[in-house]
DNA sequence: TGTACATCAGTGAACGCGCGTTCACTGATGTAC
DNA sequence: TGTACATCAGTGAACGCGCGTTCACTGATGTAC
């Protein structure tokens, strides 16, 4: 079975981010190193370091949304299914702190919109439940979109855990801002 | 009037930090020649090229803590003194975002407990007077400037403004996580 | 089946660049007599 | 007041390094006859 070295390189690259914790600075020689490849190598399949960071960080964003989707699909209550959501990204965040930095410094969002509905949905839909008091589901849902990309970034580069009440946080953030009603967070 | 090259090295350091919007990749010959001066006598000042952006860092918290406070003294009612820090604090964040980034990324916070605990007070004056409904203050305190986090950090680096609604977003965020009671947002 | 050849992914050497850091130096400032 | 000298902040040249990118190349793979 012939390499693939578009995908090694892309894992290459990926490997690199997550250990410097920024996109910009992983150089194109490291990355055809980490691959273990010569550097002219790379312009085979990447025409430039940019575009493979790109395609680092775009697959990155799929990553998150796959995640995100599989801890709620199939979860019928909204509330429950907004808040498994909301503790998939956070967990996903986590699970990769340099990835997500890098995601989410100087480099464009790709399809941030899309996947940004999906939350607005789920707010939507726990509001059509009687479960939610917001008034403006959209507003809100960027409250909590804000607020679990402050609690992702704020402990990426801590050296001391979030501690065990991260899922408490999680349930906290979402339910205060999203307005969920009944929710003893 | 003798020049005093160690603070213009400091602001040469912010002004590259802001520009980059990064600590890390600024360089040393890059300070000098903003700060026109020639590399090797940054080490008159500085022993390092870390010692430099440290004390940047750091300058910036002041300069943070600063603001806050000076928004926050004078201020009686106890809600409004609290929506007032963090408005505060959200204003100095985006008016430097490139400083903002670079104060929580990689290197390590300096006297951060301090200034966090003045926004525990905050929160518990609320309780205290009868406008919170928190049974934990430190925790809650802990979400709101979490929320406050992603706040700035999410608009830090994009180029569409946060929209005119920014002061509504930061009191929503404030009073629904301290638990404020009454409050309209 | 065997041979000549085209294709093409990856190599190794080389380039010019900016970097951090060192070193001996210069030239202005201040002090001692 | 005038001169000799010490101090010391900043300079310019130099070093070795990793970088992005280019170029001619090599050697394996697949095709044509």
């Amino acid at each position: 079975m012939p390499r693939d070295l578009r995908s090694d390189l892309l894992a290459a690259a990926g490997a690199l981010v997550e250990r410097t914790g920024s996109a910009d600075a992983v150089s194109l020689r490291a990355v055809a190193r980490e691959a273990g490849v010569s550097a002219p190598a790379v312009y085979g399949h990447f025409t430039d370091l940019g575009v493979l960071l790109d395609a680092v960080v775009e697959q990155a964003f799929t990553a998150l949304v796959a995640a995100v989707r599989a801890a709620t699909e199939g979860v019928a209550d909204p509330v429950e299914r907004l808040l498994a959501g909301c503790r998939a990204y956070v967990r996903c965040g986590l699970s990769a702190p340099g990835r997500y930095r890098a995601m989410f410094g100087s480099r464009q969002v790709p399809a941030g919109d899309a996947a940004f509905d999906t939350l607005v949905d789920a707010v939507d839909a726990c509001v059509r439940a009687g479960r939610s008091a917001s008034r403006d589901p959209r507003a809100d849902a960027l409250l909590v979109w804000t607020a679990l990309h402050g609690l992702v970034t704020l402990w990426a580069g801590w050296t001391d855990a979030p501690g065990p009440d991260l899922e408490a946080q999680v349930a906290a953030l979402a339910s205060r801002l999203a307005l969920v009603t009944d929710a003893s967070a």
